[in-house]
DNA sequence: AAACGTTTTAAACGTATGTTTGAAACACTT
DNA sequence: AAGTGTTTCAAACATACGTTTAAAACGTTT
């Protein structure tokens, strides 16, 4: 049954690779020479580079939309909990990124560059199975998100939910660049919780900022 | 003369290809097909792909830099404005952004994209040539971002940057699809400047937020 | 109009990519 | 131990890439 390890370690060193430099700028030879495997054997196992990249993000993806389920039907189910109380809705994702797969934060910093590539970059294939795949429970937080902002319009929310998502991607794909800046510059070192811990005030006064005309 | 035509027909050709499917996935084929040029045109012109990516970016920098720069000596020769107010320092950056080259802000976008692209696909040698060409003035807009934030700490201000960074990236980054859905969810057109305008008193909160601990 | 430097052209070069192949090695049941 | 289905392997495949070449076309100066 060795043939599970083979998928395993291709899958490492893939996700691995990835983040580092692109899909595009990561051959099949770059992953199979890290991963000590066959240079057929992506192809044998799963099928295509496309089919591979798709995988990477499930193995992902999978386990960590199940616990953000389970997490919002706990935050619905609580009727003690205070449904517009931004802050603790905001903390509930970041925990469960956190958390999931109960491995080391290192693992989210990976995973984030590896959205972010998937924005940036071409990848329409990958988008498009994000969304068919798991956009089910990211629609159900963003309603539970507008429940948290009643003051907010339609307009104002859509936008600032982008920009929202926007610093976060943008901080956290880039965590480790920055951490290393900011070691330089402060002499204090910063994990990726305490970046976090430093991301939420500000996108909740930036949601709840007044709104203008 | 007509030489300098067809290097800016390449140019024109290379800026549009790159911000619609990245460098890597752009092929030199591509471009001088779109440029209706001879393939060999741009290692003639250019040198080489590198090359030519960077001189893209010149083009669109090169005027930006200057005109931020004259801006800013406007800004720190005013003795009537006020250093501390942020949102004019705020909008004096995407003004002129916006006006950067007399051109249709459509061009914005475009170099949004191409920026953002520049961070997250590899391209360091990308990342080096703006820095060393164009870092100096970018540094002087943050100190003056510094003085306009005299009640945060360093730590604060780095990350708080950092996050403004982000939610402006990724917002004008991904601007045509992000408008494309605002219009269809709210039946709406929305235009870059007006996109801009959201989004600068969300920045200016998130940066003002209160701090905690 | 002749000569010269510049630009364009079609073709080829070498290299790297994703994928396929068919035989060998393996694991497991009978 | 023979037989069977699965997995590995080295090799080759076809294709696409960035770059180079050498000749042709062009434009300008004499």
């Amino acid at each position: 049954m060795a043939q599970k390890e083979t998928a395993r370690s291709i899958l490492d060193a893939a996700e691995e690779l990835f983040s580092e430099r692109g899909f595009a700028e990561t051959s099949l030879r770059n992953i199979t020479t890290k991963a000590d495997v066959n240079l057929a054997a992506v192809n044998y196992h799963f099928g295509s580079k496309k089919a591979l990249i798709q995988a990477v993000f499930a193995r992902f993806l999978t386990p960590f939309v199940a616990e953000l389920d389970t997490a919002l039907n706990d935050w619905t189910k609580n009727k003690d909990a205070d449904p517009t109380d931004l802050m603790a809705l905001l903390r509930l994702l970041s925990d469960t990124a956190l958390r999931s797969g109960a491995e080391r934060p290192e693992r989210l910093r990976i995973f984030m560059r590896l959205l972010g590539l998937a924005y940036s970059q071409g990848q329409g294939h990958l988008r498009r199975f994000i969304r068919v795949e798991y956009g089910q429970v990211f629609r159900r937080y963003s309603e539970l998100l507008s429940e948290a902002t009643p003051e907010l319009s339609h307009e104002d929310r859509f936008w600032r939910f982008h920009f929202m998502l926007g610093a976060t991607m943008f901080t956290l794909n880039g965590v480790d660049s920055l951490s290393a800046m900011a070691e330089h510059d402060l002499g204090k070192a910063t994990t990726t919780p305490d970046v976090i811990e430093q991301l939420l005030p500000f996108l909740a006064s930036g949601l709840q900022s007044p709104v203008g005309s």
